[in-house]
DNA sequence: CAGTGGTCTAGACCACCGC
DNA sequence: CGGTGGTCTAGACCACTGG
């Protein structure tokens, strides 16, 4: 009951390789099915009997199986109604970091604006950090958001080609405030989820101007990596925001 | 499979309520037989089928609610080993928030200096969040936590009466470093999970003069609820920072 | 080697969902 | 109602640990 996360090759072979469990193989052979595309986010698995028929095992450890890519967050059961690929992250997560609230409380979707594209090459650090060999390009985009026109967060993104050409000529007033929905549709690319790290900094003159604050006014940043189905990192976002308004909650075990 | 983490009454009926699955049932005897002190943090269960032959339930079942508690964390289980009561949370989590680091990198125990030890009355939010009924008493501690004689961090601590009524009267020249191992040690209390909450503040000129900074510099500050086997909070922390040296990452799905 | 947990099977029956 | 996942059983065999 402890399959590696990593028991991931694009094509697992035909038979559970030696001293892996059935179930194990099985998973990743599912998994593999998964982000080939063959079953999209939302949709419907076959029904565990069917599947263990098709695959000649028994029923428990069909359910095995499902119940690994359950706890990897890659499947959703639901009783009476069947086994679902899980969609992807919302796009509005940012916001768990901190405490905006619009005046009668609820949080709500900040607004997009894009500052920002640019093609160019990738940099050592974001090259390692996407999977990209050295000199691959790549689009960086700034965006600022904002709550009822009061802006809140200051975006950097960093998104490896060709696999987000079509967002480096689209029109940019059609985009959506939500980047990761949009990312799904218009690229393919699910985020599934994402990796963050946070810490505290001092805002530069321009950064502080963009978010009506003084310059040097302390900030949170979150230095975040997205990764898809696949496990592969597809995108690079660093996020700036007023630290007095930084809360955030975790659990320790 | 989804099983409430709060299925834990303290006498669990004899039979499985209507509606609850045995294995469930199953698992949350065990917890108060483990929460009752019939086995240890860090001694072994019965075997498997010493377990199963006890409840009168067949292996399968009997495996489905061990399953559940170590999903809780409350079990561990080991290959040819045998089943085991986790132990507690070791003492030294704050660091993972901090990257102060030694001169050789290694972030290693950080000293102990108690500033103050008072008994007093809870507040009110203290009571709350203990568990407490108004009125209560509760022992308070300051302390200042060292690295290599620098000091890094400044606690502000808050612990239920009588549990910890040990700790009100021993020689403090005698305390640990580190204060979870302790509270077992001394007063029998696992700390087993732990809530934080971040967020940014500045340092007051006192505050500031402990941790050799100027007054306002700026602070990053962990709000900790501490819980033992029972899920009860047996423990209120706040620690102060410099929010300079702070780093936490995070995983989003 | 004996004792432990891990895997797998084949089947029965229950509980939930949506039509 | 038919189809889905959830629970439970009884048993065989494997793989790991420690003396």
């Amino acid at each position: 009951m402890d399959e590696s996360i990593f028991s991931d090759p694009a094509f697992p072979a035909d038979q559970p390789s030696p001293g892996q469990s059935r179930y194990g193989w099985l998973a990743a052979s599912l998994r593999a099915r998964i982000t080939q595309g063959e079953w999209v986010p939302g949709t419907a698995l076959p029904a565990e009997a069917a599947l263990a028929k098709e695959h000649g095992v028994a029923l428990g450890t069909l359910r095995q199986a499902l119940a690994l890519l359950v706890a990897q967050g890659l499947l959703v059961r639901q009783h009476g109604r069947g086994t679902f690929v899980r969609e992807g992250l919302g796009g509005a997560s940012m916001l768990r970091f901190f405490r905006f609230a619009t005046e009668d409380g609820a949080p709500g979707t900040p607004q997009s604006h894009i500052l920002g594209r640019q093609l160019r090459l990738a940099s050592a650090d974001e090259a390692d950090g996407l999977g990209l060999p050295a000199g691959a390009s790549v689009l960086q985009l700034q965006r600022l958001r904002s709550l009822q026109g009061q802006p809140c967060l200051l975006e950097h993104i960093v998104l490896p080609l060709p696999l987000f050409e079509a967002l480096a000529q689209s029109d940019l007033a059609a985009w959506d405030d939500l980047l990761y929905p949009m990312y799904q549709r218009v690229c393919g690319a699910t985020i599934h989820r994402a990796e963050d790290s946070l810490g505290f900094g001092l805002l530069t003159a321009e950064q502080a101007s963009l978010l009506r604050l003084d310059a040097g006014h302390p900030c949170a940043q979150v230095d975040r990596r997205a990764f898809d189905l696949a496990g592969r990192c597809v995108e690079l976002r660093t996020t700036l925001g007023d630290a007095f308004a930084f809360r955030y909650t975790a659990h320790v075990r």
